[in-house]
DNA sequence: CATGAATGAGTATTCATTCAT
DNA sequence: AATGAATGAATACTCATTCAT
């Protein structure tokens, strides 16, 4: 046994601990990571992008300065993280099951999807810090705009079209139809958020939604509609 | 004669001519605080609130920075007035004579003085700046939405009213109606405006206001509507 | 007379009241441009580049670091500004008058002069600097090296030349020949303030010189020489 | 088997081949800080003191950071290192022999001896540091001074005195002289280098070294000289 | 013994605002 | 009233050094 020999024993050896070493240190890395982009998150909500201080974001993250640059090169792509992670973490998915749901139903099972997803990730907040540095950061709002709002709209209209193909909606041009309806869902669901912090969810938002939903169905819904809502009929999450 | 002297003099001038040399001296002043208004509404327009330097503002005035704070208190102040100033400049008057229009007519006339609002005055860039200082001047953002918003909704109510009331329009809940409308609109009028500078009016963009109009009057319109365009209406502007 | 007449007068008036203003202004501001330039110097030659710090540079100077910034781009540009003053201050002329002077004391009143500019000024110090930051500010190095040993080489390639066109040293490549006594010289003058921080002038500076020009004119020297100086010569400053 | 079972055998198997292992531990130890010396040369050479980072030598060393302070405490102490091994490593000894060669040849082999270690071991930009740290590590630059520069001198004086016993050269301060020979050739070998990156020997580097000879030979040299190298001399290395 | 993540002190630079003239 | 120089507080980012594993 030579030398030679112990040392790649001990390699294998140091290559096991390495391994376990390694684990740890990426996890603990994890943590550190979603930590900081959580502290960012909320202090960018809270003063926007110019205000808020890479220090602060620091301190809420309990971690040093030095540390957060070691995970983000720079405050703009820290930025750019947590809008990314924002939207990664509210799964923006329109998916919805139509199976055996009437086309109001359908309409109001997506409307509740996305005013959650709005809501709870306070993504009205993120979105205002996303166009305040549209001058400054043009593409990462360009890839928002199509990652949430184009994205969805597609997603929409693929479920619009199948209720079209049902039968549940006249035929009629459904790209532009997502739009009118999205169009009315904002002005109430996003439209104010714009304009104060920390707007949250109103208790007739629900009443809202479904006269924008009743609007939509008075225009294409392909039987005349029985006014008011059918009890059947589950809103689901 | 020396400098003191010379400036006596002026003194004594002063008092003579006092009221022509004070309207003389309020019409500069007036003067460069509109430049002080238009440079700064440039400036802020192209870098944002935040980005936005005051010596850069005082320099594209051609004042110095010492009179732009004569002028305005602080940037803050400055930005306020900028805002307020667009609002009144570009007077957000959504009135139109209804008489001897028909509904579908008057409703165009009045998206069409809407659109030109927003996209002559450049108000959808001077909107996301307002908008990206929410969680520093959340009274401005408050007053905006006041002003700008729910001002206008209060005035086309009224419009849409008489139009219920001369019967071109079913009785319905004006209220609810006119949001779904407006946010029909702004979906294509405001809504990219957000996230792109310099989104300037698209060329279809009449035809999908126009669809939004009529969606509209699917829903609120008194009688089975011709579809297109009757040719006696025309658009104003 | 209207008020534009009486602007006008006032123009003129102000016209003479600014450009007191102005003047004033202006001197105030090469004070402190010149006093910036001091403190910098002092602490450059004290820290090195890297280690100087901006806000030791304000304080010394007795100003802000904005002001610092309003009179100089950059630490970059200081440094610069810094080293050309130095070369601007201590003019680096070479030139001596060689009418009735041998050439012995031709050389010795030059070497005189290269070595009071070198130590009152400091010089080493800075060349030291200068050198220490050829891998970040190539450009600066080389300019120095140009102004500051070549320029000299050319006047004192000047002089030799006419010495040698009178007789007083034989013809030969005075090219090779300054450079041989330039180095001879530095190898007392400058090499040794290169490793040390405040190396000033010895007192044995003169005959060390003395010794290199005695080398030379041995070389060089178009008449036998009588050992030792002549008493005749007087060594300007 | 556990990892922590392991270790425990591993440390047993250290027992065991306590010797070798400490000896394989130790050359690979050394391997390392070779490597880490030679990294941080290279760094330091293209950078400069102050703008060289501990973290880019570690990585060009391939070691972690901590490796590297296990060999070095400080950034101070691994340049002094770096220097001295520099200084070790191109061992600076002028040692030539005299025998059967004339004093021009031997002076030509010394200086030939001189500009390799300068160039080949980038000695230029290494002093262009060493100077540059000068307010910082004045010891290490007086330590650079007596082993690179006087310790050379004492060298060449030796030899210079074996030659004047020789006859060759005439007696004289022979101190004095070869600081003279000195400066000159640095004149051309060094002073350039100090002012620019990466200053190579030139191609007519040779020609100007000889014509330094020539003019310290026409001083001390004994006898009249023929002019032109004779062929008998062979330049060494 | 080696690692690489973590640190905190330090640095150049900017900018809203004020002040002497 | 107007100027422009001056300010000082704030901020993004870096780096030599240490520590838990």
């Amino acid at each position: 046994m030579d030398i030679k020999g112990t040392k790649t024993y001990c390699g294998l050896l140091e290559g096991s601990l390495n391994l376990g070493l390694a684990t740890y240190r990426k996890s603990v890395s994890e943590t550190k990571r979603a930590a900081i982009l959580k502290a960012a998150r909320e202090i960018f909500l809270k003063d926007g992008y110019s205000r808020a201080a890479m220090a602060e974001i620091a301190r809420e993250a309990d971690v040093s300065t030095a540390t957060l640059y070691k995970h983000f090169d720079s405050k703009e792509s820290l930025f750019a993280a947590v809008v990314q992670d924002a939207y990664r973490e509210t799964d923006s998915s329109m998916f919805v099951d139509i199976a055996g749901k009437s086309a109001r139903t359908v309409l109001r099972n997506i409307a509740a999807l996305y005013t959650s997803q709005q809501f709870e990730g306070r993504m009205n907040d993120l979105l205002r810090v996303v166009i305040a540095e549209v001058p400054s950061a043009p593409d990462l709002a360009r890839d928002v705009y199509q990652n949430s709002v184009l994205d969805r709209y597609s997603q929409l209209q693929a479920t619009v079209d199948e209720l079209v193909a049902r039968g549940d909606l006249r035929p009629h041009d459904t790209s532009a139809s997502i739009r009118h309806l999205a169009g009315m869902v904002k002005e109430f669901v996003v439209w104010p958020g714009l304009f104060s912090l920390g707007f949250t969810r109103p208790d007739d938002m629900d009443a809202k939604i479904d006269a924008c939903i009743e609007a939509y169905m008075k225009i294409y819904g392909a039987r005349p509609q029985a006014s008011g809502t059918s009890q059947e009929d589950t809103i689901g999450t």
